[in-house]
DNA sequence: ATCGAAAGTGGGAAAAAGTGGGAGGCAGTG
DNA sequence: CACTGCCTCCCACTTTTTCCCACTTTCGAT
């Protein structure tokens, strides 16, 4: 199913592991890597990552300054990654700067892709943000019966 | 798959190294560079490099001011460079000059091409343009479900 | 509780990638 | 024509990455 929230720590090689439950659930043995919207990382499985690119580049030109920031932000900085042979992955020194990865990470499935957090942001974030997901289930709630 | 984000330091001899990872998907050992659309330079292999200038040129006049500005602009400065054996190439002065390109930059590649920053001037865009990123990626979120 | 299997962690060694600098050649100048 | 400075090519050294193995821990079953 691909979800679940973990922690896991990166090593001194900049070593990250992938948590068995998700890997089973990914085919092959290599995944692209990049940022994400908010300070993440975004992994995808190489079949996710190019309908990713499909929607992001499909109609645009490198002539046109919205493209040029989409490709720049999302898809440049997309790296792909070998899983080596005990699960783990090694994360690019420009991608761990960006999202600010320390020691301590957090593993985040969100069924079709994956999320890789600093704890520390990735905690604020949830409580900054607890408000505002209160609002948001609300509006949703107003859509759709649960 | 030709993308990533890395940094590298221009040498005192104005060399840059291209990321083995980069020059695996080039063919050839020699690429083209130009000026690119904002403060960045734009690097291409000759097959996409012959691509830009058909569709330049091929859709323009010269008797047409602003199709003499993109000509200028893009075609008239672009330079062929060569990868040495270590995997560097040398940029050209007036291309370093007009990237403002320091100590540090930054290679982007881009799918069908690469660019490559001046480190602080690529961290500002990025910093200036994150709020319209989102925006962006709000709206694509509109119509596309990812 | 104990055992076995699966998952996770750490580190060593070989290979690959990256860095710096020296030597030779070409061009421009006195 | 000789000299100087720059540019290019190449080599050797250093650093990083990758691959592999072995040890530890956790989990589940009996």
């Amino acid at each position: 199913m691909l979800t679940g929230e973990y922690r896991y720590s990166l090593d001194d090689k900049n070593r990250l592991m992938i948590p068995a439950r998700i890997r089973t659930e990914i085919a092959g043995n290599s995944v692209v890597l990049t940022r994400g919207v908010d300070k993440c990382l975004w992994l995808f499985t190489h079949e996710e990552w190019s309908r990713v690119v499909q929607s992001l580049i499909g109609s645009t030109s490198l002539f046109q300054e919205k493209a040029r920031l989409m490709q720049r932000r999302i898809i440049a900085p997309a790296q792909e990654t070998e899983i080596d042979r005990s699960g783990r992955i090694s994360i690019p020194t420009t991608l761990k700067e960006f999202a600010e990865l320390k020691k301590e990470c957090i593993i985040l499935g969100i069924q079709s892709y994956i999320e890789i957090w600093n704890e520390e942001s990735y905690l604020s974030y949830l409580e900054i943000n607890e408000n505002r997901f209160k609002e948001a289930a609300e509006e949703i709630g107003n859509k759709i019966a649960l």
